[in-house]
DNA sequence: TATTGTTATACTCTATAACTATA
DNA sequence: TATAGTTATAGAGTATAACAATA
């Protein structure tokens, strides 16, 4: 049995997630972003958000947000567009650059945690993502 | 099919480690922590750590985990002590205090971590709790 | 009045480079 | 020389409170 076998399910998805996050930590810097600002674009790679719904997907406060949307949208790689039927609500998008990037640093960390999952059975790595799914689920609802 | 479901392993892996995170974040929040103090916290639970191991351990630069363990000492969270056989080296253990706190931590994770599993059957939290434990085994590798 | 977003402020977090002390 | 850790510095991340503009 593993160290990890013994914690329990809870210290494993702790476990799990803080080596996402190094995963993670790693690839951004490797573009020369944050985590943070990798995590930003990752979240616009399926299209434009509003800052409100931003930073509800992302937990951050309204202030924190302008700020990160600031310095990556400095750096050309996201845009804020102001919304025409409500003039106080603005949608964030990526740029080119910023979308070249998003999808650079999506595939890199998505390729390290495939070859994380090697050594999984095929049957095992199906049963692993519905058993997640079952589990975000519950985050939405 | 969910959304999640369509997406794959390593995208189903993305979100369940921001999910966490976010949990980690807001367990921080309650206890006046930032979350890398409480992960600072969770990670002495087991005993005294050095720094070197401690940097390697939270994928932080040495001069980053002084900045941090600074603040958390100064709150008398934790405590430094000097390695008598190497007197360059020094071990961080928690106090009695941080002792408390790092366990009330974990325990809110965990059971906010459990709440989330809550959809599983036993067989499958089980193969879940496995199927991490043997991708973490290839991260120590 | 409520909502969307920004500004001002004060911390914390983080890395790089240079440094001290010990091995 | 190499290793353990700190200091100095600069920039990024974050929250709270107060604010402006729009609904």
């Amino acid at each position: 049995m593993t160290t990890t076998g013994q914690a329990g399910l809870a210290s494993a998805l702790m476990r799990l997630s803080q080596v996402v996050a190094h995963v993670f930590a790693d690839v951004s810097r490797s573009r020369d972003l944050t985590p943070q600002q990798a995590q930003l674009l990752c979240t616009l790679i399926e299209g434009p958000v509003g800052m409100s719904e931003l930073g509800r997907l992302l937990h951050l406060e309204k202030s924190s947000l302008t700020g990160l949307v600031d310095r990556v949208e400095r750096r050309g790689l996201v845009l804020r567009t102001r919304d025409p039927s409500d003039r106080r609500a603005s949608q964030v998008g990526l740029t080119c650059q910023g979308a070249q990037l998003a999808a650079e640093s999506h595939e890199d960390v998505t390729a390290r945690l495939e070859d994380l999952a090697g050594e999984l059975a095929p049957a095992d790595r199906k049963r692993l993502a519905a058993a997640i799914a079952t589990m975000l689920d519950r985050v939405v609802a």
